[in-house]
RNA sequence: GGGCCCGUGGCUCAGCCUGGAUAGAGCGCCCGGCUGAUAACCGGGAGGUCCGGGGUUCGAAGCCCCGCGGGCCCA
């Protein structure tokens, strides 16, 4: 055992450590001595490599595996820890666009999608290197050499043989979707993607529809996006609300009876009078022309008419008459044409241009139509009132584009009625927390709609769907070799454009086979991970590892990557792909709001790094409740930095003394540490198995700090040279506390176990170290109750010390203990050492006899002091404050214990003051003489005051 | 409008699932101490309507209900 350096200066070290672990191929060697241990399938939530800088909330993600990954490799099992990247899909093509200063698809097209496609992997790979140097740095043990990309040829072979799984299921679709849009990046989105709003300005229109043969009466509507105008088909009203027709100047209009004064007051109409009362279900096919009918020919084809819904009419706003356009509004669609059976019209294209279909309007951009829109209904007397509203109108998440919403063909899976098996799934895995999965995931599964699978872009899995452009034939491809079989070839790429290159004929028909143009939402991807990390079905190891074990990510991604793997288990496989979800919080700045670059709140990881290291980071996050959100501080840093610069400390105490063998019978408090420290072990196994990593961990420092740091090093240290059983003790603690502190801090804990405690046949890393098995012998709670008692019984004493001006220097003479306190008999050294007492009574009772004592009441029983002090612990009190300032002067000077030796003077008191302590105190002090009275010339000097004396001090150095 | 989470000294947070004696840490503050683990560390003290109200209970920070405030998700 050697000793260690005193200092914890971990920004020191850590480069040098993770030097050694790849140099000496430390976890390839690990890896493979596990390799016959039970499996633990971890599967990495991958992220997206749009940046090469991880979000420190990234960082925390990785932690929590890191920490999961290493107990398990701990308890001996065969852990794989493959981390992944989430290469393809719209972050990615965002960047690349914006570094090549593209605004539209068509510079792309332009540009080759080829060389496109090139940019977007290049990006890809740059990133995710870089990101992996970061999160090596950070100590996070996965396997970095090895991830899984969803880039791969072979990842992308798997995910079409999974897409072939579904088609075969029957459930893979093709047809008209009212979809998100973003008119800039030219594709769908999922729901998912839309989470960014933004306040935008919109005008706010009521418009007259006027209802066919009653010349005079409209149905009055409102709009905010007057552009959708050309496509209505139909005006919703509830069923069972009260409408009225009402009289304004020479005409009759129609709205909700709970509408109309709000409406008439915020048109500005003083004077109207109802003329008619109806019920909603009256209106019902009420047919009436659209006020555009002129500047939009299609609209005259149209029969317009009233439809019902008490789904999607509300009395909150509007006029209770909801203008329905089935190719603009989900709830238009499935009213008027799902269950109306009324026409979807659309005339709008990719980029939100309104097509020839539209018009006077055709070729402009719809938001720039809504003025002329208004102007056209102005001026034929359509327009009611108009107005302004300002809303949350959501936008697209990379581009920021306001998106529309338009009816698209789109494949999509029907996932809506498998919405209870997927309930019944998610009810067999394990939540931590319980409610993540109980509650909130069950609660949004009840919302389950259709997944639109398709993407108009370009660097994303290509969907393996081939049609026949003659007959509309399909075939979906299952992996290359099929591709090779149908059409005789293999693209060099699966990506586009390579792969749509291929071309066969359709057997049915001769026409000629191609694929579609669509790639998979990037959520296809990550959703496959489970089975195509493995390279599933070319690879069977699926078959041994599944299901996966653990997963952790964010608890935004209960709607993310949670529910799209077990979309992808329960659609493929039948059955959810993991066991045990854990989530977590989002990772916010010291003022409780999220951290952004562009908010300029951001701390970078850098920067975390150089002022604390890596270990103090991952102890501050991993300290936390991991499912609730994570004020990140650097206050908050400190305090872990302290606390590891206890633990740093307790292992230089013990290499520097722990060091004598032989043994003798253990004392109390020896037992007592023996029963703690297999207490925590125990403790930290389960909090660790049950994935509560936090209270393992604040266990586990608790021990080193309070336990072992704070009171039984204290308690030994007068032992610990001339007691083997110590040594003993603090060897054992040593070598069953360094694996645990190897999960949470492994660059310190193989720091100190490379410096100090390896022996020559050790294995070769502290990471190789198995979990500490548990002494249940050792186990004493009644034995740690009593210490307890000694602790209050320490405290209070004290206190009364404070109390009564009494310094812990000043030993008192005795100390007398009653009532249940008395259990805490067999710490009575422990007791006396802390306390300074020279006698410890355990009594039943105890009368007060003189007024020397003062007395102290615990629930637990009643505690007696006695502060007279005799000449003798007078002498004795004066003896420790002498020494103290003596060893402060040898410190400032820079003398070294037991080495230098020094000469000592003394004024201001007496030989007879000290007595016969004299030798103690310059055995105390490494001092070869003390005298009394004024020192010679060229002694370092200090006066001090020590109560009521003044007492000056000389020391001298001896060569 | 629906769902979920959170609310505990000045600050940051444990504890709540599974109710139990005087509600814990750390930081900060005040007072003090220790003296070779020492640019470290320790003790004592002040400081709390455990968001509010109601209920269950012998007993509620905890369980139930109703509010209030904050956050997230969905509409």
């Amino acid at each position: 055992m050697k000793v260690l350096s005193k200092r914890f200066s971990p920004q020191e070290y850590e480069e040098e450590i993770l030097r050694f672990w790849k140099d000496n191929e430390i976890y390839d060697k690990l890896r493979r001595s596990l390799s016959c241990g039970k499996k633990f399938y971890f599967l990495d939530g991958p992220p997206y490599p749009s940046s090469g800088e991880p979000h420190p909330g990234t960082c925390w993600n990785k932690f929590i595996k890191d920490v999961v990954v290493r107990y398990w490799r701990s308890k001996g099992y065969n852990v794989r820890d493959q981390p992944g990247w989430d290469t393809h899909g719209l972050p990615i093509e965002v960047t690349v666009e914006k570094n090549l200063g593209f605004r539209t698809k068509k510079d792309i097209e332009r540009y080759g999608i080829d060389r496109f496609v090139e940019k977007c992997r290049e990006l890809a790979l740059n990133n995710l290197s870089e990101m992996t140097k970061k999160f090596e740095r950070l100590g996070v043990s996965l396997d970095w050499r090895n991830p899984y990309l969803t880039l791969r040829r072979s990842y992308i072979n798997s995910a079409w043989w999974g897409f072939k799984r579904i088609w075969e299921s029957g459930r893979l679709k093709r047809g008209l979707k009212v979809v998100h849009w973003c008119p800039r990046c030219e594709t769908v989105l999922s729901d998912y993607e839309v989470h960014e709003y933004q306040v935008l300005t919109d005008p706010s229109i009521y418009v007259k529809f006027p209802v066919e043969d009653d010349e005079n009466t409209f149905i009055l509507i409102w709009t905010t996006t007057p552009w959708t105008l050309p496509a209505n088909v139909a005006v919703m009203v509830h069923p069972d609300e009260d409408y009225v027709k009402v009289e304004v100047v020479d005409e009759v209009l129609i709205l909700a009876e709970r509408r109309l004064e709000h409406v008439m007051s915020e048109a500005g109409v003083g004077e109207y009078q109802v003329v008619e009362k109806l019920k909603g279900r009256d209106l019902e096919g009420l047919k009436y022309r659209n006020p555009l009918e002129e500047e939009v020919p299609v609209q005259a084809e149209v029969e317009h008419k009233v439809v019902l819904s008490d789904k999607y009419v509300t009395m909150d706003e509007g006029t209770g008459c909801v203008h329905s356009a089935p190719g603009h509004g989900k709830e238009d669609y499935e009213v008027a044409h799902r269950d109306y059976g009324m026409p979807v019209l659309s005339p709008v294209d990719d980029k939100g241009v309104f097509t020839e279909e539209a018009g006077r309007y055709d070729g402009m951009f719809i938001k720039d139509a809504n003025r002329l829109i208004v102007e056209d209904l102005r001026r034929k007397g359509f327009l009611f009132h108009e107005g302004k509203i300002t809303h949350r109108y959501p936008v697209c998440w990379r581009c920021k584009s306001p998106l529309i919403i338009r009816a698209t063909e789109q494949w999509y899976v029907q996932l809506s009625d498998l919405k209870d098996g997927l309930i019944e799934e998610i009810s067999k895995v394990r939540w931590v927390p319980a409610w993540g999965g109980e509650k909130r995931f069950k609660n949004w599964l009840m919302e389950l709609e259709d997944w639109i699978i398709s993407r108009q872009r370009y660097w994303g899995t290509p969907l393996p769907v081939w049609l026949c452009g003659k007959c509309g034939h399909v075939e979906v491809i299952g992996g290359e070799e099929e591709l090779k079989e149908k059409s005789g070839k293999v693209p060099e790429d699966l990506h586009k454009p390579w792969v749509d290159e291929i071309i066969w004929s359709c057997p049915k028909c001769g026409g000629l086979m191609r694929r579609v143009p669509d790639v998979a939402d990037v959520w296809y991807d990550s959703g496959v991970a489970f089975f195509a990390s493995l390279e599933y079905p070319k690879s069977d190891e699926y078959e041994k590892l599944r299901p996966v074990d653990f997963i952790v990510e964010g608890h935004d991604q209960f709607r993310g990557w949670f529910f799209s793997l077990l979309r992808m288990g329960y659609l493929i496989f039948g059955s959810a792909p993991y066991r045990t979800v854990m989530s977590h919080g989002f990772m916010l700045d010291e003022r409780g709001e999220e951290m952004h670059k562009s908010k300029g709140n951001y701390v970078p990881v850098g920067v975390i790094l150089e002022r604390y290291g890596a270990d103090v980071f991952r102890v501050f996050v991993l300290s936390k409740v991991p499912w609730s959100d994570l004020r990140f501080t650097w206050f908050g840093m400190d305090e872990a930095r302290r606390k590891l610069n206890v633990v740093w400390n307790v292992y230089v105490f013990i290499t520097e003394y722990a060091r004598i063998s032989g043994e003798i019978a253990p004392k109390s408090e020896d037992r007592w540490i023996l029963s703690r420290l297999n207490s925590m072990i125990r403790n930290v196994d389960e909090s660790l198995s049950s994935y509560r990593l936090h209270d393992a961990l604040n266990e586990f420092l608790n021990f080193m700090v309070d336990d072992l740091s704070h009171l039984y090093l204290r308690v030994v240290r007068k032992r610990i040279k001339s007691d083997p059983t110590v040594s003993k003790i603090l060897r054992d603690i040593t070598a069953k506390t360094l694996p645990i502190l190897a999960i949470f801090a492994p660059l310190m804990a193989e720091k100190i176990y490379q410096e100090a405690f390896r022996g020559e046949r050790d294995p070769e890393s502290v990471v190789m170290l198995r979990f500490p098995g548990v002494d249940v012998s050792s186990i004493d709670k009644n034995l740690e109750f009593k210490m307890e008692l000694a602790k209050k019984v320490i405290t209070v004493v004290n206190s009364m010390r404070t109390n009564n001006k009494l310094k812990i220097r000043q030993p008192l003479p005795e100390l007398v203990i009653t009532g249940d306190l008395v259990e805490a008999r067999v710490f009575r050294d422990v007791i006396a050492s802390e306390t300074n007492v020279k006698s410890v009574r355990f009594l039943d009772n105890f009368e007060l006899t003189s007024s020397h004592w003062v007395d102290a009441g615990l629930s637990e029983g009643r505690i007696y002091l006695n502060v007279e002090l005799t000449e003798e612990l007078k002498k004795e009190g004066f003896a420790r404050e002498i020494i103290r300032r003596i060893q402060q002067m040898r410190k400032e000077m820079g003398l070294r214990k037991g080495v230098e030796k020094v000469e000592v003077y003394i004024d201001g008191c007496e030989r007879e003051d000290l007595g016969d302590l004299i030798s103690d105190i310059m055995n105390e002090v490494d001092a070869v003489l003390l005298e009394f009275g004024r020192a010679p010339k060229g002694c370092y000097h200090k006066d001090w005051r020590v109560g009521e004396r003044r007492i000056s001090i000389w020391l001298r150095r001896l060569e």
